[in-house]
DNA sequence: TATTGTTATACTCTATAACTATA
DNA sequence: TATAGTTATAGAGTATAACAATA
């Protein structure tokens, strides 16, 4: 994204007053530019991006999820999962256990190799959000967490 | 997206325990998809997008923006305002005013139709916030958009 | 030289429909 | 008949580079 290299401190500035500055999917657009492009960036090193790094995560889970389920929770087509789950399972870091009780579903579970990135990518996505969030207290990331739990951990 | 038609309660429970539940750009992610697919579908019947309502909505205010705030403020490239603008001018809503001051900006405003239809959709869109923060009492919900905005609105 | 708006282009992401194999 | 995974494809969104006009 061109628009945001040199950081055009300028006009934001004039339009924090703005009608638009008040409402949420403006507000969550911009947090996820800001957010995503961090966490992206701070992922390249270890291949992964937003989107394999959540795969990877679910697939290291007590109980791991079908394709299916990556899809419902992720908020992702089914269709979209595919290439996903391909790409970790080429590098070794998961593979697709076919279901004992329902032999259509696949069920994806990390590796060791998956599980050892994971640990490392943890660290990284921890601390790229620390920087997004560097303007609020440890109380404050806490009450943010907790209200967006609220509001995006549902069923929908 | 068709993974969220019928509303797939099932597994998203158990994954809301999960280490991913915790963290930031997959709340932000979920938050958005949920929020922008609603505040989408609401503005369809005015033809016009989360993006579109975006710069309808700047070029509202007092001191209207050039196409270079646009672009900073909506975290867009320069040129994907173009298009965005040229929908808006077509249907006469904003026109395109060259800068006074200096000649290679454009200031976008809108016309008395823009601002019109502005009115009906910031009650669309203040209505599908509602519904998206449903789970929080008016309270927490001050509380998130005064949050969000810490984090989101400002240069970087 | 640098910046604004613009065009062109390539790339990623998203949405839809259809197919297969199982249930 | 319905569902899980897959494939193919089209559309929307994103990123980059280059150009003309202006500063």
């Amino acid at each position: 994204m061109a628009a945001d290299s040199p950081s055009k401190t300028s006009k934001v500035e004039s339009f924090m007053t703005s009608d638009l500055s008040g409402e949420l999917s403006f507000l969550v657009a911009r947090m996820r530019a800001i957010g995503s492009t961090r966490a992206n960036d701070a992922l390249k090193p270890l291949e992964l991006k937003v989107r394999s790094y959540s795969v990877l995560s679910l697939a290291c889970e007590k109980v791991p999820p079908t394709q299916r389920d990556l899809a419902d929770f992720l908020t992702l087509d089914p269709s979209q999962i595919v290439p996903l789950v391909d790409d970790l399972e080429k590098r070794g870091l998961v593979t697709r256990m076919a279901s004992p009780t329902d032999r259509r579903s696949k069920v994806v579970i990390a590796t060791e190799d998956g599980r050892n990135l994971y640990v490392r990518a943890r660290r990284v996505t921890a601390h790229s959000e620390a920087e997004t969030l560097s303007n609020l207290n440890e109380e404050e990331r806490t009450q943010l967490r907790e209200l967006l739990s609220r509001v995006a951990l549902r069923p929908f």
